[in-house]
DNA sequence: ATGAAAGCGCTAACAA
DNA sequence: TTGTTAGCGCTTTCAT
C-alpha cells in the first residue's frame, strides 16, 4: 500500500515547517503568497489529503452526522435519509447511518457508537419500545445534541422534528367532505402510537364538525394484509363512497381490496391517503394524497440539528406542514 | 459539556500507568485480575467510553465503509443498504453513507472523502456517467479496497458483485414459456446500460430457442412514465397474452397501462417482472417476480469486501442468483 | 505485572 | 512571515 503522504513530508521537501505548511494550506493570511503556490503544488503533486483522524483528534469534533432509524427500507426512511444526506453534505457533513431493528437495545449500542465517533449531531427516529431517556440525555450532556424525528418521545427536554400530523389529519377530513364524499371507511394504524392518535384526533374531529350528517367508520390495522382484509370486508356491501388510508403500508392494503372488488375509481369509491407520494402514483388512476414528504423532513431535521450544533438548542417541536396532491382518486 | 473520562482519568484515579489501564481494559493477560478488577469498575462508573479517533489514528485504520450510491431513495439501492448494515454491524462495522446523484464528480468528491476518512472499505455503485477509473485505482493503490456492486465498470481489475443477470433474463423467458405464454410484450430499460443489455440477450435468446412459434415484441423505456405509453398502444389491440417488464420502475409504469385497459390478470393478460418484491406486492393480485434481492446483495457484497479487507483480494464478478417468485400473475 | 516513552498527523499558542 | 513546541487519547515496544 502506497502510504500517504503528510505535511511533515510536504515540509521536509520543501525545507519548511510543519505548521508553515499546515497554514499555507488553510490560506492562512499570515504566509507569503509565493510560499503558498510553493505548497500548494507539492501537495497536488504528492496527492496529499488530511487526514480525517488527526484533525477529529486535535479538535475533538468530526463532521459526522449520526442516524438512528428502526429500518432503513421500507415505506419512509430512505427517502428521508436521501434527503438529509443532500442537505448535510452541501455543508460538508457526512452520514452514519445505523439501523436499530426497532430494538431499544440496538438503539442504545448505536447511540454508543455515535459517541465514540464523537458525532457532531444525531438524529433519531425512536423504535417504539423507547421507554429510558437516560442514554440520550448522557449523550446530549457529553456535547452531542440529540434530535428526534418523525418517531419522537413524549418528552419535551429535546428538539423534535415531525410531520404536522393533525394537520394532516385535518385536510384528509376536509377533502374528502369538499368532494361530496361523507360514506368514509376510514383506515388508521396502531393506535399505540402517537402519529395514528394524532392524525386520528383531528381527522374524527374535523368530520364530526364539517359532516354530521355523514357516517364514518374508523378502523385500525397493523399491516398491509390486515388493511386489506379489513377493506375487503367493509366494501362487501355499498355503505361507502370513499376509503381513507392514514399510510403508505396501510394504502397498499386497501388498494388490494378495492382491486379485487374490481371498484373504479374515483367513480365507484373515492381513495385518498396520507403519504410520502411513491406508491399512490403507481395505481392507476394515481391516488391523492396528502403529501408528508420524507425529503422535506430529513432537511428540515438537519436545519434543526444544524442550530442545535452551533448555538443554543431550540427546544419545541417543529412541524413539516403536509400539502394536498390531486391526482383524481377523490 | 461534560468533558469525557480518558484512561488517563483512570489511571490518576488509580495511581496506575495509562498503559496498565490500558490493557486492563482489553484484558491482556499480563495484567493482575485485581487490577483488571479495579480499572474496570472504574471506568464503568466514570462512564468510559474509548476516544475512537485517537484509535483509528494510531492504528491507522477505522471500523466504516463507505457506500457511494447514485441515490439511496428509489426502486432499490435502499435494500442494499438495509442489507448490507445488517451484515456490517454484526461485525462490527459502521456504514457512512454518500450519494452521488448519478455525478462522477460528486462521486470522486466522495471518494475523496472516504479516502480521508481511511474508510475500512468502499462499496460503489457508479454512476451511468463514470468513465475515468482512475480515483478507485489510487483508493486502492492507498489500501482502501474497492467493490463494485449493481453498476459496475467493464474494468477486470476491481472485484464485482451484481444480480446474476443473465439467469434472470433466462428465468423470465423460460417462465412465461412454460405456462404457455408465448405472445409477449417484453419491456426493457435503457439499453446503453449493461444489466439491460444482459438481461434482455438471455430473454431474447431462450425465447428464440424455445418458442420460435411464438411473437416477441421487445421494446425500451427509459421511464415509468415511457413504459406505460407504450404499453398502453401496445396492448390496444390483442396481440400479446403477456408482459414482461425487466424492472420495478418498468414494471410500474406497465401495470397502469393494464389498469386503464382494466385487463384481468391472468385471465386476459399475463404479467411477470424482475424486481426486488415490493412492488409486486402492492397489487391484486400481486406480480410473479424474478427476485433480485437488495438485501442478500447487501450482505454478498459485505462477505466480498471483507474478504478484500483481511487478504488477497478475490478478483472476478460474483453474481447473486434470482429466483421465481410465484404468485399467480401469469 | 507494571511503567516510561515514543509517536500516529495535525492544530494553535507562543516565540522569534 | 516562519518556526518551535505542546498536546489531543491511544497503542505498543522496550524497559524494569
Amino acid at each position: 500500500m502506497k502510504s500517504r503522504s503528510t505535511l511533515k513530508h510536504i515540509a521536509e521537501h520543501l525545507h519548511l515547517s510543519i505548521s508553515t505548511v499546515s497554514r499555507a494550506l488553510k490560506d492562512h493570511p499570515d504566509i507569503a503568497a509565493h510560499t503558498k503556490q510553493k505548497v500548494r503544488e507539492l501537495a497536488e503533486l504528492l496527492e496529499y489529503e488530511p487526514n480525517a483522524f488527526a484533525i477529529q483528534l486535535r479538535t475533538n469534533a468530526s463532521k459526522v452526522i449520526g442516524v438512528i432509524v428502526p429500518e432503513i427500507s421500507g415505506y419512509f426512511y430512505h427517502s428521508f435519509i436521501a434527503g438529509l444526506e443532500d442537505e448535510a453534505r452541501s455543508w460538508g457533513y457526512s452520514l452514519m447511518i445505523l439501523q436499530s431493528g426497532n430494538d431499544p437495545e440496538v438503539e442504545a449500542a448505536n447511540l454508543r457508537l455515535c459517541r465514540m465517533n464523537r458525532a457532531a449531531g444525531i438524529l433519531v427516529a425512536s423504535t417504539s419500545g423507547t421507554k429510558d431517556l437516560a442514554p440520550f440525555e448522557r449523550t446530549d450532556a457529553a456535547g452531542i445534541p440529540v434530535v428526534f424525528f418523525d418517531k419522537v418521545p413524549e418528552s419535551r427536554q429535546f428538539p423534535k422534528v415531525s410531520m404536522a400530523d393533525a394537520e394532516a389529519g385535518f385536510l384528509g377530513a376536509d377533502t374528502l367532505i369538499r368532494k361530496g364524499r361523507k360514506r368514509i371507511l376510514a383506515l388508521f394504524g396502531d393506535h399505540a402510537l402517537s402519529i395514528t392518535r394524532k392524525r386520528l384526533k383531528a381527522f374524527q374531529g374535523t368530520f364530526q364538525r364539517h359532516a354530521a350528517d355523514g357516517h364514518l367508520t374508523i378502523r385500525h390495522a397493523r399491516s398491509q394484509q390486515e388493511a386489506r382484509q379489513i377493506t375487503f370486508e367493509a366494501l362487501a356491501d355499498q355503505t361507502y363512497n370513499a376509503v381513507f388510508a392514514m399510510s403508505d403500508e396501510i394504502l397498499a392494503g386497501a388498494m388490494k381490496a378495492i382491486m379485487q372488488h374490481r371498484l373504479r375509481i374515483p367513480e365507484d369509491i373515492g381513495v385518498l391517503a396520507i403519504s410520502t407520494g411513491l406508491i399512490p402514483g403507481l395505481y392507476e388512476p394515481e391516488i391523492s394524497y396528502i403529501e408528508t414528504s420524507g425529503e422535506t423532513l430529513g432537511k428540515r431535521s438537519f436545519e434543526i440539528l444544524h442550530k442545535c450544533m452551533s448555538k443554543a438548542t431550540p427546544l419545541g417541536e417543529f412541524l413539516v406542514p403536509s400539502t394536498l396532491v390531486e391526482k383524481g382518486s377523490v
